[in-house]
DNA sequence: ACAAAAGTGTTAGATTTACACCCATGA
DNA sequence: TCATGGGTGTAAATCTAACACTTTTGT
């Protein structure tokens, strides 16, 4: 039943790649990274960034190399979140894909973005992707929001300093639900894991706001494991 | 910077597997099913069940084939967890294994099994496994343990008829927590969405519990998406 | 002075936790 | 009658949700 192992070589016309959906925040909306594409018979279509994993390369090392030639950036969060392999996904051949994520600092990247048909689209307003991109892009963003809810993950979307509305406006677009304000400050410095950096927004049209750093050394004394049963 | 999708063919030499994560309850202990590993290389140590993809095999089929044919079920509760790529993880070249979690009503296989070297294992005194499958168990066994929380999938591991005594123990088992009797009843049957069967227990030593069933359809349509920021 | 967002507290309701006793059954 | 687990309730503490006014700044 089991296949050989020593069959492989003559099974197998396939590849392996990676596609990474890289999240920005800007403007109080999420937004994704995409290229246009290149192929013919996909014009005007858009694609999230991929490629080939080379043979003697780690699926990870693949998907931060695809990262760092098109952002510039290193040390990104970065999570692999599932992988498609429906035969007919791609024209060319059985390619299999494993999907990443990654959460970005938008602001570090605009300028240094390496090609032209490089552009960020919001969620809310994606352009048609091509093959399998956008159910891709669709499950990559249910764990973003699955995953922020349950870990720090979200301030790597954010600059160092933050005020509590960028906060809040940055899990209202990821979750896509409006939150209280006053709620969402108390439970936040409640949790008192967000430093007061006794600085304050410049330049804004109004009050400015303090600004907070995210304290990871203390979270990761204090997180527990067990949350409870709830659905 | 984008390997030329033409050029795949020339590139790889690799294959593509499915390794399963078999999960049953029996006993007030979370098993998984393992088999004696038939390479040489391996001896006395234990695999996860899987095999190669076959070239127009879609990656859920080729999962569900392993388990149908080590198991002989159908309609089983299964979910892909992460892939596996580490250029060295596998001794005979580069084969990349997508991981899949399932679980099954153990009761349901027991005499079914297809092979003498197939044993169910306590996830607390694991034998010692091949290549990297202690780590795909782990994040396969982590990924349970979220997953039981936030959705009423722990219901595939027990009976169709169980008490919440079994449903309890079936918690604790594999979140490894201990939790209060009556807090854990009050709040499944307050959730309202255990169907009381009017039946008993039989043939137990001690005062026969009811017996309950999950109402799946009921959960379907009063599931909620947001459930509030905590870590 | 006005516009815009910052900052701040309280209350009612819901949820969670901790905890102890009597009951039904089979051996 | 004993051992085993079934079944039940309450009080304190915590968390959540709803809700409005004053403050600071730039224009």
């Amino acid at each position: 039943m089991q296949t050989h192992l020593q069959e492989i070589k003559h099974h197998f016309k396939l590849a392996v790649s990676v596609d990474c959906v890289i999240f920005g925040f800007n403007h109080d909306e999420l937004k994704v990274l995409l290229i246009e594409s290149d192929l013919k018979e996909c014009k005007g279509k858009y694609s999230l960034l991929g490629d080939i994993v080379c043979p003697d390369e780690e699926l990870e090392d693949a998907a931060y190399r695809v990262l760092k030639a098109r952002t510039g950036l290193d040390h990104v969060f970065m999570e692999q979140v599932q992988t498609f392999g429906a035969v007919k996904r791609h024209p060319v051949g059985r390619v299999v894909t494993v999907a990443y994520y990654s959460l970005v600092n938008i602001a570090r990247i605009e300028r240094t973005l390496s090609d032209l048909r490089l552009n960020w689209y919001p969620i809310k307003a994606l352009p048609e992707l091509v093959f399998d991109h956008a159910q891709i892009l669709e499950m990559c963003h249910n764990r973003l929001k699955q995953q922020v809810q349950l870990q720090p993950i979200g301030f790597n979307l954010l600059p160092r300093k933050f005020s509590l509305r960028e906060l809040q406006h940055l899990y209202e677009a990821i979750l896509d639900v409006e939150l209280d304000r006053r709620n969402f400050r108390k439970k936040f410095l409640s949790m008192d894991l967000l430093m007061d950096l006794n600085e304050e927004e410049a330049d804004v049209p109004h009050r400015p706001a303090r600004l907070y750093k995210f304290d990871f050394d203390k979270y990761e004394q204090c997180k527990k494991p067990y949350l409870g049963i709830g659905f």
